[in-house]
DNA sequence: TTTAGCACTGCTATCTCAACATTGCCAATA
DNA sequence: TATTGGCAATGTTGAGATAGCAGTGCTAAA
């Protein structure tokens, strides 16, 4: 247990540091604290003692460690309320009734990422919620077609195939049997059913059933998949500790690699949920403050990746925000 | 005009300074010349005082400048075939029939990024030969509909909208009209008929038709929108010349600058093009080899983004392969 | 418990210096 | 006349050396 002077120290300690991102010093701390910096001192070694603070080197100011970080956003940090300005503007993007969902999360996450300058993402995927509203074909040419799924929560995918020699009977006659027994059922069920009861009927009497029957099929995988967007990878750029390009091209390297932005999505929490440094899979230089979000039609995990130095009030209740205004 | 040697020497020196990224001594050019290397060094002030090459400072081996590159490419550079594995893969893409020309040129694109380490650009849109082949309306609830529109090319585009009050009837009327009077427009002109010859018709018996007819205006508008594709910014760490976070910053911000990418595509020209440093709009530090394509469904400007120092042969016959592919 | 004082440490910037690669010029050469 | 070898001049690079500085830890006194 933390004295109530150390906590106040380690507070100026990584709230100087998120700033600045300059070690910070006893001296500079003795103004804001009625005691002397050799009193500081004390207690600066105390704490790196107890692992919260560290030193780049032997006379250096002190550094919060990912502990002290850890320290800080579990029982130190203060909620920073989201500013009218930056409110606005997500408002306006949301109570556009002329754009989708997804296309809403996308264009905040812009917004987010350039006032943050962190970058940001979000894994979406149609939600499960999605019922099979209707499967339509529209014929191009004699052996082109287009497939387009509709779900009853507005969600579109489409595919452009290729037939040779399918008659158009056969193919109404697969579209109306899909109409008719698999429309209502939930988006992610459909490939089951799809495997288990339409195949079996439209093989014995639709001949070149397999091409029509994998377009189908990848159409309902398009929009069952998870959809990455990442936007402001470049805000690394801006951030002090990434001044070498070694590290931003393993950085950006990690960021392009959406096995691994995957594994951002690890628990199914409704809070917002913070991984500093070693604790995220992603960087052990960055910071991954996430959460997770489900809506009628889409759900996801969005989050912000910025510096282990990072703004962590303003990120928690800027994702709050956010998250409230998608789920709505 | 320059002598049979000078130009060899300058040939050596561009594809020297390609491959090492140093400048090149006149000892490396004796070796490879019948001659010593103080015949070599007054060639070089030669062709220095004519401008095809500069030093980085005054005792240091020389270094093509822009016109340097500019007589290589245009004069000295040979075709350099592609390879049979690159090409391969490229084939592999466009002989998947499932796959769409869009999603071929996009998936293309991560192909030559990665083989050449350049940066590719995709600048696209439907082209004018698509004809508005359908317009349906999908109606998920009392309020709400999606909007999809197709040509006879295959391109699809959606919209959901919200819509107060606006009987089931009214839409299909709409719909209907719509589908009588402009399909078989050019996707191009769709916007000016729809303006002109459908909205004084709906106006007077549909009530609320401005929503309905925003939204399927701006469905059009989004398909023929060019539609810009950037892959492998990153590549240009790897590049020595990009050393600097400070270049990089400036660089990455111009690849995400839409506007800026539009310059990119300043002719009509069938041909490749090679814009060397300030001849491009982009960034004095960079080259830009583009070509435009055409097909029945798409056209636009494919373009490859790297270094002054570019291997120029070989992205040429990229390009002009991929070009092919497209347009085959 | 707090503080002033002070020696100590390591960083940073600047300077110097030598080694080196390379050039330009010139006089000799083929 | 074109080519060459020789050589001084130039700017780069990397390795010390040095001084100033910021900041610490320790100690003894308040």
């Amino acid at each position: 247990m933390l004295s109530e002077r150390q906590k106040k120290i380690l507070k100026l300690i990584v709230e100087s540091y998120i700033r600045q991102a300059k070690p910070v010093s006893s001296n500079q701390l003795s103004y804001k604290l009625k005691c002397s910096s050799a009193t500081v001192r004390s207690e600066m070694a105390g704490l790196e003692e107890l692992g919260y603070l560290e030193k780049t080197h032997t006379s250096s100011g002190r550094v919060p460690s990912e502990e002290g970080y850890r320290y800080y956003v579990d029982n130190l940090m203060e909620a920073k309320k989201i500013n009218g300005e930056e409110m606005l503007k997500l408002q306006i993007i949301f109570h556009n009734q002329s754009l989708e969902l997804s296309d809403c999360i996308n264009k905040s996450l812009q917004v987010i990422s350039d006032m943050t300058s962190y970058t940001a993402v979000v894994l979406g995927k149609a939600s499960h919620e999605n019922l099979l509203k209707e499967v339509r074909v529209v014929p191009l040419d004699t052996n082109h077609l287009i497939v387009i799924v509709v779900t009853d929560k507005g969600k579109v995918e489409h595919k452009n195939i290729t037939l040779d020699n399918v008659g158009m009977e056969d193919i109404k006659k697969t579209v109306e049997l899909i109409n008719n027994l698999i429309v209502g059922t939930p988006i992610d069920e459909v490939s089951t059913k799809l495997e288990f009861e339409i195949k079996p009927i439209i093989s014995k009497y639709v001949e070149q059933h397999q091409q029509l029957y994998n377009a189908i099929y990848n159409v309902f995988n398009d929009i069952t998949n998870t959809d990455i967007n990442v936007v402001g990878r470049t805000k690394f750029l801006e951030q002090p500790e990434f001044d070498n390009v070694d590290k931003i091209r393993d950085l950006f390297k990690k960021l392009d690699d959406e096995d691994l932005l995957q594994k951002i999505k690890r628990d199914d929490s409704n809070n917002i949920e913070v991984y500093i440094g070693s604790e995220n899979k992603l960087d052990n230089d960055v910071t991954v403050i996430k959460t997770n979000f489900k809506t009628d039609s889409e759900e996801g995990t969005l989050a912000i990746i910025g510096p282990k130095r990072m703004e962590y009030d303003r990120v928690v209740s800027i994702l709050e925000y956010l998250k409230e205004n998608i789920e709505g």
